[in-house]
DNA sequence: GGATTTGTTCATTTTTTATTGAACAGATGC
DNA sequence: GCATCTGTTCAATAAAAAATGAACAAATCC
């Protein structure tokens, strides 16, 4: 007897795959719907296009779109040549190196770039003269870079 | 001419490292009251009571009672003696490793846990006769153990 | 004892964030 | 051309989270 794939939906299994992934997500900052969105994706046998989403979902199409282009530029998601017209299927990327890769580049970087420009600013305008405010505005500073520093280390380390 | 500590207040900067903080917070889910409280103490050179918090941030009793509570709890302040009767002064705790440990102590191990016991209860129930299901339940279960295995690692890169 | 000071709790209000759904744009097929 | 299908945008609404402030407890002082 060949193998062959099974592809009967556990749709349980499905229930609780989306929300632990709704509830993970929120850890990250990211709205609920997103998490149900790669949940169900990552779960799925097959590749989804966004109105199967909706249905399978129970959210709206404008939810949908937005929680598929979060996740487009997170990198959490890959697009599949589906046959129907011109229709977009989406798989789960299921490395974790993309996430987490994905993650840092578009939120983690931002924050701490913000945050070099804010330190920078507030060293310029106020300090010279008081020992305090300068060791503890450096002390930020000094904060930041490890940060910066950790953040490759981290990414190879959950790429292993 | 012996040292003398300069005792002025640059009210300019309190107000950046105040915003400063509360944005950074936010990045880590938590309330922008918390931030604030954080960055005055952070950068206040004497300890600070709850009702000089109230007063100086314009926030309520009950607000900075509870931001204290979180922070007390993060390990993110420390009590100090105050003279007057028996009111707490607070101030902040500035090394980055109390910090680190705090939030992966009481956000990250926490929720670590609790992924580790769903997914199990996935495992038991659902999945024995299906390969697909039982390989995406056992990445899951692969990524949480690297996590967990990161914590410490990065908690030691971040105490350097 | 009672008046005062200090801090907490928690139901209500405010603010913020996420979701909806209708209007729109572009592409395809007829 | 126009009808249909697919997806996006964004103003309005709903849901979630944070802040308020009044009521309360507990300690201190007189």
């Amino acid at each position: 007897m060949p193998d062959k794939v099974n592809l009967e939906v556990n749709e349980k299994l499905e229930g609780q795959v989306q929300d632990f992934f709704a509830e993970a997500v929120k850890v990250l900052g990211l709205p609920k719907s997103v998490g149900e969105i790669y949940g169900l994706l990552y779960i799925s046998k097959i590749s989804l296009s966004l109105d199967c989403l909706v249905e399978r979902l129970g959210i709206s199409k404008g939810s949908a779109s937005q929680g598929l282009k979060m996740l487009r530029v997170l990198g959490a998601i890959k697009e599949v040549e589906g046959v129907e017209g011109r229709k977009i299927f989406y798989e789960a990327d299921v490395q974790l190196k993309s996430l987490v890769g994905g993650f840092i580049r578009e939120e983690v970087r931002p924050h701490l770039q913000s945050a070099k420009d804010k330190i920078s600013m507030m060293h310029g305008e106020n300090v010279e003269d008081d020992e305090f405010y300068a060791e503890r505005l450096d002390k930020l500073n000094k904060w930041r870079k490890q940060a910066s520093l950790v953040l490759p280390i981290l990414q190879k380390l959950l790429a292993i």
